[in-house]
This record gives structure tokens, C-alpha cells and sequence, in this order.
RNA sequence: GCCCCUAUAGCUCAGGGGAUAGAGCGUCGCUCUCCGGAGGCGAAAGCGCAGGUUCGAAUCCUGCUAGGGGCGCCA
């Protein structure tokens, strides 16, 4: 029995019981748990707190009447009321072990739900500027964006990860500006960028081109230079993402949208809709109609666009390809950008927060010992997508970087990462992971297969305590789905890794030497598979590799 | 001045209004006669402060304090 088997019962239950027992009420969620107290029973809910009031009861009164009923359910052995009013149930045994073979059955299924299908979602994150290579924060967005991306789409959601690509405007020229000047052997200019991979490129579009570049007047040599270094640039920073795992399916070009009068249309779609105003020889979003704090400037003064003017045309071509959802992954730094945004989008006719959701993640501070280490592209000491993962790996820089909320700032000291030791608790996972590799190679060496199957065998406290940590495997992930939290799978991974080294340390697949192979071995098999599974789908879920030896 | 995020163990961080607040790392002790000890067991150690809502608050609300970030006709 399920924990959604048991809300079921208890549901069922509850609504018999209002044609005489009880006064009827209306029934919202029940929630069933797993006590923290292993002597409290397998599962617990707190449906007699939650509705002993509407039901004109004290809670231990509802529960009173509850209890007695729920006994008689199938599959429920007994149940206990404790403290204020929590009924405590324990089911027969075998029930929870039945759920090891469940497990294995469903494979890579298991985990999965379709609470998001036929949804069309555009998750748009990283996006970072093609002036220099990607730095921390950008990464931490790559793995948890990328990471969401796939427990989404676990989730029955069709999900395009997208990274909008900022090669138009003035941060462009400035990159081109110092990418000759580099070219030059000369100083980077005072608004520019610095630092070794300024000069590789620079260097690289020298060598690439068929003519002396050098030698251009100031402006043709100027655009070779953005032609050429934006388009290395970006390829730089694709091969980096996809060294990490990520692969985008749509890189968008932010220039296209000025060379399509995309720009343009939603500007005049927005006129139409009376949001536009013209002052001071600029054009204006009248934002503040839509609960933005002031109106922006869409078209300056001079004529050239605003940033945002990127952006109306960027949403409404997004909503023109069907996205039902558009999801923008920023970092804390742009959270002033998100009213305006907002403001937009309803400008539109679209419903903020469902149409367009914005979701805000705190800076990463990387530090050295306790110091804090810059990381400002200009600076030129960058530390990047790559470095990182240099130091680290892929597997550890993902996990590191997934398995806290994006509402935390984050803290990654670099010599603590650079010591390759355990620090990083994705190998506690990862060798849990490996370890049921290993038993099952162990197991099937000497004999131990999964012709047998009896579940009432898994009593041991660990095994017990194992597969309900287990079960909850599936609503883990939905409901990192429904909040948009991926980190909270690699905490629940921790978990099941520690339940499954207590088990391991405790209950034995494969017999003692000398010992006949019994069916509690081939049973046991059985779970550890299970707990195999578990582990594996749920790193897939982060990105990260479930090894079967480390 | 206004807006967003944060404050939980020595450190880095979890904790969907519920029972004795958890993990990894670090410290101390125990555990190698058997599936890999990258493991297990035990110990010390914590909810910034003050109110409020609630049967019940780390969790929700208000105020305060502290830290990070943001408030352009920059991108």
C-alpha cells in the first residue's frame, strides 16, 4: 500500500462514515505521512486535526471515530491515535515490501507522472551575454535550469530549453571594440572587456580571416571583429554547455528580432492595445497601468531601442510558438526587471505569473579559503563554467550547484572543491548507486537470482525504513515539479542513500560463505534493485551520472 | 527612501502549519572473521531579536536587527 492508496482509503472511509457518524464536511487533501518516530507506524495523518472543526469534533473525538473504521480496511494491520489527534496506521506485513517489486517493474518509469502533460513550456535560462566565457552564476543557472527542464518533462510537460542570445546593442560593440584593440596589442578601452580569452579570440579571428584585417578602416575592422568574435564567442559557449550536459534546443538570437520587425510589430501591437505614449521624444510602455512602479522607455530619444523593446518582441514570439508557459531563469541582480516584465506581459493580455513566470535566483559567491573571489568578466580573473568543472567535474559542479534553493545564496569555497575529497555529498549518492551495482554483480556470481519474491521477509527495521523512503520517491518529484525546485530530489537522494547503507550494512543479499542462497536473498535482490532504480532515475533527473563503480 | 532574497549545528545547506528540527563536511569515541570502510553506530553542538495568528509556528503575519542584491532614455 501506497501512501496515495492509503489518502484513497482514508478518503473513502471518511465519506462512508459522513452518511451516519460523522456530519458532513466538505473534503480537501488528506495527507499522509511518514511519522519521524518509527514506533508510530508506518504512515501517520492528521486528517482528525485538519477537519475535527468542521465536523463540530475535537480532534481526538474525530479521530476516535476515524480509527476504528480505517481497521477494517485491507492491507491495514492496525490503528493508533497519538497526541493531539494523529492516527497512526501500521500496515500487514508484506504490504510495504511488495512496493520493492513494484519499483523494479516500473524502471524508468517510476518517478514519473503526468501532471504537466500536453503542457507546452519555454524554459529560457543562462542566456548570458556573448562577451566572455560563462561564469559561475550563469553555471548555477545551466544546472538547475537544465535539471528543472527534465523533472518537467518527467512530469509529462513538453519542455524547449532556450537561451536567448544578447548579440545586439552597445555591450556588442564594446566587446568588438576590445577584441581589436586586443588585436592591436593595445591597452582594452576604458568601458571594455579584459583578460586572456579577450586576446585568444582576438587572436583566432585574426588567424580565421582571409584578409589582412588590420588594415581595414576603423569600422570595417571593427565589425569583422564582432562578426567574427561574437560567432566564436558563441560557439565557445555552446561547446561549454553542452561539456556540462546542457544542450539547448533553441538558441535565440536577440539581433533577429530587430531584423524581422518583430521589434517593431510588437510595438504596434501594443499602440494598438493603448499602452503607448510618446514624451520627450522617446516612446513609452505605459507600464505603471499594470502595477509597475513607473513607464518605460521603449524607444529612446535618439531613436535607438531600449532593452526591453528586445523583450516585448521576444514574449510575443515566444506565445506565437505555442508556449503555454514562458519561464525566465534570472539572476538576483535583474529582479527590478521582473515588474516591468510582469507589466508586459499583461500589457498583452496575458496573465502574469501564469503566461510569463519569473523565477529569481540568488548570486553565487564564490570563495577561496574565506575570501571572497571576484568574478567580473572585466576583472579578467573569471572564473568559469569551465574552471569549475575543471577542478570539480561535472558530476560534483552540478550537484553542488542543484542541490540548494535558488533563494539561497550560495557559498562555494574553491579549495574546499579543490581537494577532490568527499566534501561534496554526491558521492555519498553516487556510491550508494554503485554499491547496488556491486551487490547485484556479487549476488549473481553466486547464485542469487529473482526467481522468488516473498515481501513479508523485508520486516527488518532498515528494510522497512528503506522502502517507505522508497515510495516517496514519486511524489518527491512532483512536487519538485509543482514548486520548481529541483534541489529538493538531491536531498531526497541523500536520503535514500543513507537508508539504503544502513539496510546494506544491516540485511545481506548474497548468503555468508557456506550459507545455502535462501529466498530472503533473491527477496533482498529484489530491493536493492529497487533502491537502484530509485537512485539512477533520480540523478537522471539532476543531470548528474549514476556510475557503477567510482 | 523603496523593492527582492536570506538569517537553522563549528562550516555549507535541507526542513510542503504538526510528534524528539535533519544531512554532508569538521570534532570526539566505537565499528574491518565475509556483498567495496567513499560505509555503519554513538556523542557534543542550532531555529537572529520581539510581538501576533493557531489546539499547535523554524514554517504564516507585523516590527526590529544583520547580510546579499536591485532601484537608468545601461544591457
Amino acid at each position: 500500500m501506497t501512501p496515495a492508496n492509503l489518502s484513497e482509503s482514508i478518503a473513502r472511509v471518511l465519506r462512508e462514515l459522513m452518511d451516519g457518524s460523522l456530519a458532513p464536511f466538505e473534503l480537501g487533501e488528506i495527507v499522509v505521512e511518514r511519522p519521524k518516530s518509527r514506533e508510530h507506524g508506518d504512515w501517520a495523518t492528521n486528517v482528525a486535526m485538519q477537519y475535527a472543526g468542521k465536523a463540530g469534533l475535537k480532534p481526538r473525538e474525530f479521530a476516535e471515530i476515524l480509527a476504528p473504521a480505517l481497521q477494517s480496511v485491507e492491507g491495514i494491520a492496525k490503528v493508533d491515535i497519538a497526541g493531539p489527534g494523529f492516527i497512526n496506521v501500521t500496515l500487514e506485513a508484506g504490504a510495504a515490501g511488495a512496493i520493492a517489486k513494484d519499483i523494479v517493474t516500473a524502471g524508468d518509469a517510476f518517478g514519473k507522472g503526468n501532471a504537466l502533460t500536453g503542457l507546452k513550456m519555454n524554459l529560457e535560462f543562462v542566456s548570458a551575454n556573448p562577451t566572455g566565457p560563462i561564469h559561475i552564476g550563469g553555471t548555477r543557472w545551466a544546472a538547475v535550469g537544465d535539471s528543472l527542464a527534465r523533472i518537467l518533462q518527467a512530469q509529462g510537460a513538453d519542455v524547449t530549453r532556450e537561451y536567448y542570445f544578447n548579440d545586439h546593442g552597445a555591450q556588442i560593440d564594446r566587446f568588438a571594440r576590445s577584441l581589436l584593440a586586443a588585436a592591436r596589442k593595445q591597452p582594452a578601452p576604458e568601458d571594455g572587456y579584459a583578460g586572456a580569452y579577450i586576446d585568444q579570440i582576438a587572436a583566432q579571428v585574426l588567424a580565421g580571416a582571409a584578409e589582412d584585417l588590420l588594415s581595414l578602416p576603423e569600422a570595417e575592422a571593427q565589425e569583422a571583429f564582432r562578426a567574427a568574435g561574437v560567432e566564436l564567442m558563441f560557439e565557445e559557449i555552446r561547446i561549454s554547455l553542452h561539456d556540462f550536459g546542457v544542450d539547448f534546443d533553441v538558441f535565440f538570437h536577440e539581433n533577429s528580432l530587430y531584423e524581422s520587425g518583430a521589434v517593431n510589430r510588437a510595438i504596434a501591437r501594443l499602440r494598438e492595445l493603448g499602452h503607448i505614449f510618446e514624451e520627450d521624444g522617446a516612446t513609452w510602455l505605459r507600464s505603471t497601468t499594470f502595477g509597475d512602479d513607473r513607464d518605460r522607455v521603449i524607444i529612446k530619444s535618439d531613436g535607438e531601442a531600449a532593452y526591453i523593446a528586445g523583450d516585448l518582441a521576444y514574449y510575443l514570439d515566444k506565445r506565437s510558438r505555442g508556449f503555454d508557459r514562458c519561464i525566465y531563469m534570472l539572476g538576483a541582480d535583474h529582479h527590478g526587471y521582473v515588474q516591468r516584465m510582469m507589466a508586459m506581459c499583461a500589457a498583452f493580455g496575458d496573465e502574469p505569473g501564469v503566461n510569463l513566470e519569473i523565477m529569481i535566483g540568488q548570486l553565487v559567491n564564490l570563495v577561496r579559503d574565506g575570501e571572497p573571489v571576484r568574478m567580473s568578466k572585466r576583472a579578467g580573473t573569471v572564473v568559469t563554467m569551465e574552471d569549475l568543472v575543471e577542478i570539480v567535474g561535472v558530476d560534483a559542479a552540478r550537484y553542488a550547484l542543484v542541490r540548494s534553493s535558488i533563494n539561497s545564496m550560495l557559498d562555494i569555497d574553491l579549495a574546499l572543491l579543490e581537494k577532490k575529497t568527499n566534501d561534496n555529498p554526491v558521492f555519498y549518492v553516487q556510491y550508494a548507486h554503485a554499491r547496488t551495482k556491486q551487490v547485484a554483480a556479487n549476488a549473481s556470481s553466486l547464485g542469487v537470482d529473482t526467481s522468488e519474491f516473498q515481501p513479508e521477509l523485508l520486516n527488518h527495521a532498515s528494510e522497512e525504513e528503506l522502502l517507505a523512503k522508497l515510495i516517496e520517491f514519486p511524489r518527491v518529484t512532483a512536487m519538485a515539479a509543482e514548486f520548481k525546485e529541483p534541489h529538493r530530489v538531491a536531498r531526497y537522494l541523500e536520503e535514500v542513500a543513507g537508508s539504503y547503507h544502513r539496510w546494506y550494512d544491516n540485511c545481506r543479499v548474497t548468503p555468508l560463505s557456506g550459507g545455502e542462497v535462501e529466498t530472503i536473498h533473491r527477496t533482498r535482490l529484489w530491493l536493492n534493485e529497487a533502491a537502484g532504480v530509485v537512485l539512477r532515475n533520480g540523478l537522471g533527473l539532476l543531470g548528474v551520472s549514476a556510475p557503477e563503480r567510482m
